[in-house]
DNA sequence: AGCACGCCGACT
DNA sequence: GTCGGCGTGCTC
């Protein structure tokens, strides 16, 4: 690398340019473009800058200035990565937004809004230095270890290093190496985004007209594969315009060296070519359906609010056919030039929408989600910027897609919770995110669910948004019929086998016998959630964190379930030494252990986060589930969402209670969403379903809201209580995790934080308080809540204050190692 | 994030 | 003494 100083230390009419560094930084950082190079910059395009020592980053460009900054000498770019824009400023206005409204820095927000490929950083790459000898005598032990490894590995990175010393600091040794001239030092960045290549061939002009080619065949007599292939070739050229070596080969069934023959002799001509990944050569005709006279209602309705309203929650029951109306509305939008942003629920992603849409959209569709990789995620990118996908089906993180001429976005399933990320900061919800996007790029949301969140659906009956409700499932299936089954009257009767009712066993022996199949609903994986000690009451946790270890009976395991941590499970109780160790609980594959052992003819599937996991355990299992492999699929949460299987006539859910009492003031809502969208799997063809549900309080009012699917009904109640107890939509909350690997100074930061808090926020300050898990990852976490009401004070100054506070905090001597984690509007 | 610098305890 | 850990501050 030149040294840019000496290069361009001249320049005078340099501009300026604001980058937002892919870290999280709170501010951005100014760079001088070289003279030559002013003409070529654009707001939205990456450059690469060197910032800090020697790591390099690709950089997104904020903003342009034409003076220099005054307090320092800013560094010059190193290179313009980009010939145009990746991101618009609608997106740069859209981050800007999220890094205030969800506090966190644009860097973060950069992070999760770019594929991986276009996000690229130098690693420091450490190789010998051909020059020098090095005389090994003279060498230290460490020097001589570090000097061994790379002749065998040619390379290592800084990380390597410090693995193969097992020691912290290396970078004084590798420096001091350096200098004595034993190792090379380089900042590499890898190119990681790569077109998809495929070898093309070419007939040679010689064989192009009628007597060229007669003469070529016939030259072939005495190569009867090499003759195939060209007759192949000339066969398939009629059809197709560019034909791949690969093809060919299929077709023609000739082998690679008949055509390495062909190109030596000169008949062909070989060219690489850049190709999509996304080949839709498979473009079935679009199946058509009509509307049905309720949904052509909707549709008109909802066109006509949307004249009026920007966003509008449509709430229909489950398959009440919204897919439809989506499509519909969607071409609609297509056709007035304009682009579509369809959001689903990542575990939703399956085969199952994203097929459907497909048939109509062919390939103007991109689909876009975490299972796919880095190169499939930045071709959607680069398809959605040059226009070439004008509606894309994705996961949350889709609204970061460089759309500019958005006509509508749909977010389905728009209460779903997962929605919110969590993890690394930016913490935002998508369906928000969508509807500030929609707002910027004046485009119209609509948000659909059979079980809206109580905010959406407060803020359409206060006629924020507009409303339109699909009351029957297409086709006029009923509803399913939900039966309460109460455990501690069944157990009175002795009519409990394990975890199984007798109402529920017979259910599954009569749905069998008629070749119907069953879906088995238990919150929990593994075989038992907890261990303890019959003697002592001792509880076996894990290590790292507060809760305690799940007994895997496939990995024959102790899991915990927040970090990861396995162990070999325990014969005697670690605390006093008796061999009582008693199984408490059950998850998923102890129902399946005890339905094996009540029905042994079954056949049983499986399907939670263990049975998911790898590229394609999760289609592999409901694959096998649709093709009738199994009678009874056992699984968590992810059986609920979005699966539609025609044999499937009855649900059992094995226990209510965990959900319904879970610490959260939106447990209600959420175990009446998950009830009703896992009844929905139940009957969606021609027969009504039926759901058996068992519980410990059969009178619990969301469950007789469940069995009566009374969702107004359960609405009205949780509003209530949301207003009478200060929760949202009525009030905005912030949450704050204070995190540090000490209790006592944990505990004390966030005492000290809260109590700033007060002094301005008095009693809209909650906490501190442990939250349910208080250590995970050796993290002890207290929580703080801040509710703020809607109309009162303005939640920016709040939040600004917020801010302040934790920045000064911070600054102060010995809070540095203490984490602090703000989540507006935590979920 | 990642790197330098400075302070401090535990070893040759 | 000095090596290596940890806390602090800064990066255009």
């Amino acid at each position: 690398m030149p040294e840019q100083s000496q290069l361009f230390s001249s320049a005078h009419s340099s501009k300026f340019v604001e980058v937002i560094l892919p870290l999280a930084l709170p501010k951005c950082y100014t760079y001088r473009v070289p003279a030559e190079w002013s003409d070529l910059i654009e707001v939205g395009m990456r450059v690469m800058v060197q910032f800090g020592k020697n790591k390099l980053y690709a950089a997104i460009i904020r903003s342009i200035a034409t003076s220099p900054p005054s307090s320092y000498e800013a560094k010059y770019i190193m290179d313009i990565i980009d010939a145009k824009p990746i991101v618009g400023p609608d997106q740069l206005q859209l981050w800007d937004w999220i890094a205030s409204y969800y506090m966190c820095s644009l860097g973060d927000v950069m992070q999760a809004a770019l594929p991986a490929a276009l996000k690229l950083a130098s690693e420091t790459k450490i190789t010998l230095n051909a020059a020098a000898e090095t005389v090994k005598e003279a060498l230290s032990e460490k020097e001589y270890l570090i000097i061994e490894a790379l002749e065998v590995a040619g390379e290592l990175k800084v990380n390597d290093i410090v693995k193969l010393l097992g020691q912290k600091s290396v970078f004084p040794l590798i420096k001091e190496m350096f200098e004595k001239g034993y190792i090379s030092i380089a900042e590499e960045i890898k190119e990681r985004y790569k077109p998809k290549m495929r070898t093309f061939l070419l007939l040679a002009e010689l064989y192009q007209d009628a007597a060229g080619r007669k003469m070529l065949l016939d030259s072939l007599n005495r190569a009867p594969k090499q003759q195939d292939a060209v007759l192949g070739f000339l066969q398939l050229h009629k059809t197709t315009a560019e034909i791949s070596r690969q093809t060919l080969m299929e077709v023609t069934g000739c082998g690679n060296s008949s055509i390495s023959s062909l190109l030596e002799k000169g008949v062909f001509v070989q060219v690489e070519k850049a190709i999509s990944r996304f080949d839709t050569e498979e473009l079935l005709a679009a199946n058509e359906f009509v509307l049905n006279a309720e949904q052509d209602a909707a549709y008109e309705s909802i066109q006509q609010q949307l004249e009026l309203k920007d966003t509008l929650l449509l709430h229909g029951v489950t398959a009440s056919g919204k897919t439809q109306l989506y499509i519909r509305l969607i071409e609609k939008v297509l056709a007035a030039g304009k682009c579509a942003l369809y959001l689903l629920p990542e575990i939703a992603l399956t085969a199952q929408i994203t097929a459907r849409l497909k048939l109509h959209f062919g390939n103007k569709l991109g689909v876009y989600h975490s299972k796919f990789n880095d190169n499939e995620r930045a071709e959607v990118w680069h398809k959605v910027l040059n226009g070439e996908f004008q509606v894309v089906v994705g996961a949350r993180s889709s609204v970061f897609l460089p759309f500019q001429n958005l006509g509508l976005i749909v977010v389905d399933e728009e209460h779903e919770n997962s929605y919110k990320q969590y993890d690394p900061a930016p913490r935002y919800h998508a369906r928000d995110t969508a509807i500030y996007m929609a707002y910027i790029q004046k485009a119209k949301v609509l948000l659909g669910s059979a079980t809206p969140s109580v905010e959406s659906f407060y803020n359409a009956k206060a006629g924020k948004y507009g409303f339109v409700q699909l009351l029957n499932r297409y086709g006029d299936v009923a509803l399913p019929e939900i039966q309460l089954i109460s455990i501690p009257e069944e157990s009175r009767k002795e009519n409990m086998f394990t975890y199984f009712s007798g109402q529920l066993l017979k259910g599954i022996e009569e749905a069998v016998a008629n070749k119907e199949q069953i879906i088995l609903f238990q919150n929990r994986r593994g075989h038992t959630p907890l261990l303890q000690c019959n003697t002592c009451g001792f509880t076996v946790k894990c290590v790292n964190c507060d809760v305690s270890m799940t007994y895997h009976k496939s990995s024959q395991l102790m899991h915990c379930h927040y970090c990861g941590h396995v162990e070999p499970p325990v014969k005697l109780c670690p605390a006093c030494g008796q061999p009582h160790i008693e199984s408490k609980g059950f998850g998923t594959e102890r129902i399946e252990e005890e339905l094996e052992i009540l029905m042994p003819t079954l056949r049983i599937g499986r399907l939670d986060l263990d049975a998911a996991k790898g590229k394609h355990g999760f289609d592999r299992v409901i694959n096998a589930f649709e093709a009738y492999e199994y009678d009874v699929l056992i699984g968590t949460q992810m059986v609920a969402k979005g699966l539609d299987f025609s044999r499937v006539t009855l649900i059992g859910i094995i226990n209510a209670d965990t959900i319904i009492n879970f610490p959260d003031f939106r447990a209600y809502e959420r175990a009446y969403a998950l009830f009703s969208q896992v009844s929905g799997r139940a009957g969606r063809r021609l027969k009504a379903g039926k759901v058996i549900l068992q519980t410990y309080t059969p009178k619990h009012r969301v469950l007789e809201q469940v069995v009566a699917h009374d969702y107004e009904g359960m609405f009205m109640t949780e509003v209530t209580e949301r207003k009478n107890y200060l929760y949202p939509p009525f009030y905005r909350l912030i949450r704050l995790d204070i995190k540090h690997t000490d209790n006592q100074v944990c505990y004390q930061a966030a005492t000290q934080l809260a109590s700033t808090f007060r002094s301005q926020l008095g009693g809209r300050v909650l906490g501190p308080e442990p939250p349910l898990v208080g250590r995970v990852r050796n993290y002890f976490i207290q929580t703080i809540t801040l509710k703020i009401e809607r109309n009162d004070m303005s939640i920016a100054k709040v939040k600004e204050f917020v801010r302040h506070s934790i920045l000064y905090f911070q600054a102060e001597k010995g809070n540095s190692q203490v984490r602090i984690q703000v989540d507006v509007d935590p979920y």
